[in-house]
DNA sequence: TAGATTGTTAATCGATTAACAATC
DNA sequence: TAGATTGTTAATCGATTAACAATC
């Protein structure tokens, strides 16, 4: 799996980095910023040229000496490797405060994702309509995947009642969970999972706050 | 800064493993696991034993020999090196689905992170409550904050109204902020930044359902 | 051409893993 | 005591940075 121009793999700490490359070029294009080196940019996201260039070598030479990197053409190329133009299409499953603003963000279509409907459990919210997508019964679940090739089912359930919901995606073949529960969700076979702990983030924010207080005291 | 028991810093990659600790031993207790060893907790987690080993020495010889770690204790120290027990206050600034979503969710009590009041321009959400919190004018900000001690500021506002917020969480004295517009925030003076990039996590989904596609054609 | 900046190799640094003595 | 398992040191592995030749 991931492989580069050389067959070679590609490692997980460089996928992570992709993302946020994907943010700023698209960034420096609103701006109207067409061409770009390693040095600036490296500047601008705070981080070393070296590991700019290192990282976009894994995958092509998409710059070009002398000159430095072409920013449309730049923002394709990792869109492409993160794979914005296969118009993968999601459902949400749990359309409670979250998977409702979830769908009404542009989270998705940001990323050339489409969100096709959500799926629940209560007559609260069945039959509505959340930015224009329905809200259907979950028993409507199977027939939906089947009639719509849904890639990705986003997780935003109590965690309880996710084990019946991730036996159902297995068997109509989605292929990915963007998982919002609280519970790691890995090693399911033939599904790829992305788990998603704002909690972690937010924890992580109270050390470093914790962390300030006490460098201040000393 | 992150000083150990030796008085040496830690290490970002093992902070960031923290959390996980904290929700894998949260998950024992409420199996009522009382103890477990390295080696048990290491399988349970998909980690290596040794890793744990070393990331809980970094702050203090928190097992016992023979025996293995008390869950209960370490539960307790790893929170404590988290601030869960610090009692601290947030606001959260923008009160549309994403902030009621984050306001009503269970993730700030279950960190011990305690959420006043929600801030809004709009007519349409101010005077509503949320989960029993009210929504207020962001114009009663300033006062609000001097009157309750807030330490984090929520931001779930669209970025172009951020720059004006992030000016007045900094003279307000807000020590961190839990950033959830789709820009970074980095290297505010005097304050913390937890950036939380939910697109990110969905382009790797997307990434690594191509890569799975690209996978079964070979 | 001269200048700039990439692509890429080599050097450094840090993080992870393995091993084992200490000790409960 | 014997067995188990930690705390910790040493060895390995991988990721980042530095340097520079290639080249636009």
């Amino acid at each position: 799996m991931n492989k580069t121009k050389n067959d070679t793999t590609v490692s997980a700490a460089v996928i992570k980095r992709l993302p946020r490359y994907f943010r700023y070029l698209r960034m420096l294009l609103n701006e109207n910023k067409l061409r770009i080196s390693s040095n600036d940019l490296a500047e601008l996201m705070g981080v070393t040229a070296s590991q700019i260039r290192q990282d976009l070598n894994c995958f092509g030479g998409f710059g070009q000496q002398g000159y430095g990197y072409n920013v449309t053409y730049l923002y394709g190329k990792i869109s492409e490797i993160l794979g914005v133009h296969e118009n993968y299409q999601a459902i949400i499953i749990g359309a409670g405060r979250l998977g409702q603003a979830l769908a009404a963000s542009p989270v998705f279509t940001k990323r050339g994702v489409e969100v096709c409907a959500l799926f629940d459990v209560s007559a609260d919210v069945i039959g509505k309509e959340v930015d224009g997508r329905p809200v259907l019964d979950i028993s409507q679940m199977k027939e939906f995947v089947k009639n719509n090739a849904i890639d990705i089912a986003v997780l935003t359930l109590p965690y309880e009642y996710a084990e019946n919901a991730v036996e159902l995606i297995k068997s109509l073949g989605i292929k990915g969970i963007w998982n919002f529960t609280s519970h790691d969700m890995d090693h399911i076979p033939g599904v790829t999972v992305q788990n998603v702990h704002m909690g972690d983030s937010l924890m992580m924010l109270c050390y470093d706050i914790r962390n300030l207080d006490n460098n201040n005291e000393v």
